[in-house]
DNA sequence: AATGAATGAGCATTCATTCAT
DNA sequence: TATGAATGAATGCTCATTCAT
């Protein structure tokens, strides 16, 4: 196994450690244990309990915001692009709960660190993507001239956050539907009022 | 000074002493230090790390939620009422920083201990006045019938505690515009569309 | 028994196994056991395993400086209280061998860490007592008036330290004979030539 | 490069490392890195990390020997070879202080492994030098009878170490002078009162 | 009500050394 | 010769908690 493979197999482990004890509860051991391997091994791939942590997170936000920065390349209406990235915000929490699970609840430890952190700046990057998003639909006239963007794009992130804490995957819903019911809402609230799209069309 | 308001005196200390290091981060004897006691002493009041904590949190959602129930039982309408929750939101978790940066960041935790915490009733309680002013909107035929009340009332929340993280106090708006901004948004995903209110009415 | 009892108790007892183990041999775990207390609660007396090498060391020193203090207000001749201040040296060091044997591996590095440290203060008044020793003397007319204080100070010195190195209780001379050659040696390189006193006189 | 040649320099490496941290604070790690290998290829050469500290110690002792046998071999007076020999000391403390840094902190240690090392012989070696030198002197009348060869030995030895820890390269003197100063003074201490040479014959 | 002493379990990290390749 | 991965023992220090007084 290359020294890569290792290191991501590594990163994985300590993910779910993490998630199940949380970040303090956890132990370097644990990891290792689970790993097969000794504590002091561990150390031969990271430099410390922290960059394991860093390490972890910021690999999905990175992949997320790949994936947003194609979808605002596509060709879709600010509308349904709005919606798509909200799903797609969605979709990411759920599918790598171990992962955002820590980075909610680590956060702002994490970001105080170094204010020019590789993390730090992924955030930025996601927020700008977002900013994107809502002038593109301003220019577009779909989007409401007099929202605040900076605003609204905190209110939207911190809105699809939220879902870590309540949402329930054997719940009444879906998802994807959850998702259809925050974008319906947020397209509400950034539309010109004659814009917002017939639930239907909003929401791929 | 009686009991009670020496375990009051304790419990703001360790509110400042948890903001300032995190609860993990801060230890008894910080806490005992900056009331000139004993750490032994301490354990004549409270009976461990995490019932002060705990203690701590209660406190100020108890009372938020109290003023909300106040505000319900106004004759405001409720437009006006759904902005007033959320400017209240908003200043409660920045009144009590130290306290809500806490939560949010220890809920999860906490709240597994015990599922019929007090913490978790109060949270409930929460949601369901949020519940109730929806209620009310929709028989008033201001808000859409089509909402799904608890999806939204989670969004709404999970919108409002985001500020937490990004608020600055010395920022572009002072929290109240904050609270208006969002209120805005908020309305005009719950409003009907002839009824969404012209802002300056929306916000008290 | 008094805080401060404690604290000698546990110096006293850290002397010995810094000696026989060397400091960066010995464990905290090791003066624990020998306490028969917790590695713990040593803590509750020092505050690193430095710290208590460092406290070790200045007592005797302390002490040895304020024997030599004494000893330069006596009225005693220049001669004798040079015999004697060597004497004086080589008996601490041989009732200490413990500590001085840790300061004489260490004290580079204990030195090295904070130049203004109680530590390097009492060596530097321990040479300018003997600074001010030779300068009685060659005010007097009997030690050369062309020595250089500072060097033959430390030299005096050196010779004295090295005795730890070499000398055996068990052989050939007790440690006091050996003050007295050491001191007949001394002697002779800082008298004037007609005022060597006649051994016997040197030594008291 | 011959294995021999290798062997060298990783000792050459090892000595500058062992100096900058001492023995205890250097890794085999900061070794291999200076020299640009793994740390794990190092033992190919080396046994042990105080093997390494051995073989390093033993050789500038070797080579100072040597020198002071050459000396001792010439047909200098006495007093001149004394004076040699002490400016000999300090030199190669001086040029090899990393070497003789460690040694001075660790030879009780090292000592102590095995009574008949080869280093232990090196140095008693360098004490019968001392011992061949002085009884020198006294055959040829230049030196006192009465002083005891082995004490007077290791207090000059102990003296010249001693400038191990006081000498600073960039004070008022340079090496030669403390050199000078302290052959002068031991010269007082050893010569027979009407021999003792004036000042700039006895140093070379 | 408060103190001060003691506890004891807990844990990240370091590092010399080994060894298959 | 050299590498790189792995080992595993070692250890200083922290801290919530207890309890006799």
């Amino acid at each position: 196994m290359s020294r890569n493979a290792r290191k991501t197999e590594i990163l994985r482990t300590a993910a779910g450690v993490f998630r199940e004890k949380g970040f303090h509860g956890a132990r370097i051991q644990d990891v290792a244990d689970r790993l097969g391997m000794q504590k002091g091994s561990l150390y031969y791939y990271i430099s410390s309990k922290e960059d394991l942590l860093r390490g972890l997170v910021e690999e999905p936000i990175r992949a997320m915001n790949q994936e947003v920065r194609e979808l605002l390349d596509t060709g879709y209406a600010p509308a349904q692009k709005l919606a798509r990235v909200i799903e797609l915000h969605l979709r990411y929490f759920q599918e790598h709960r171990d992962i955002f699970g820590i980075f909610l609840r680590e956060d702002i430890e994490l970001l105080d660190q170094t204010s020019d952190s590789d993390l730090r700046a992924l955030l930025r990057t996601y927020e700008d993507y977002w900013d994107e998003l809502l002038q593109e639909g301003i220019a577009d006239g779909v989007f409401r001239e007099d929202i605040d963007r900076s605003v609204i794009t905190k209110a939207v992130i911190g809105m699809c956050n939220g879902t870590f804490t309540w949402f329930n995957p054997d719940g009444r819903y879906p998802i994807q539907e959850i998702a259809r019911l925050l974008a319906d809402f947020a397209l509400r609230g950034v539309c010109r009022e004659e814009s917002v799209p017939s639930e239907r069309i909003a929401s791929p």
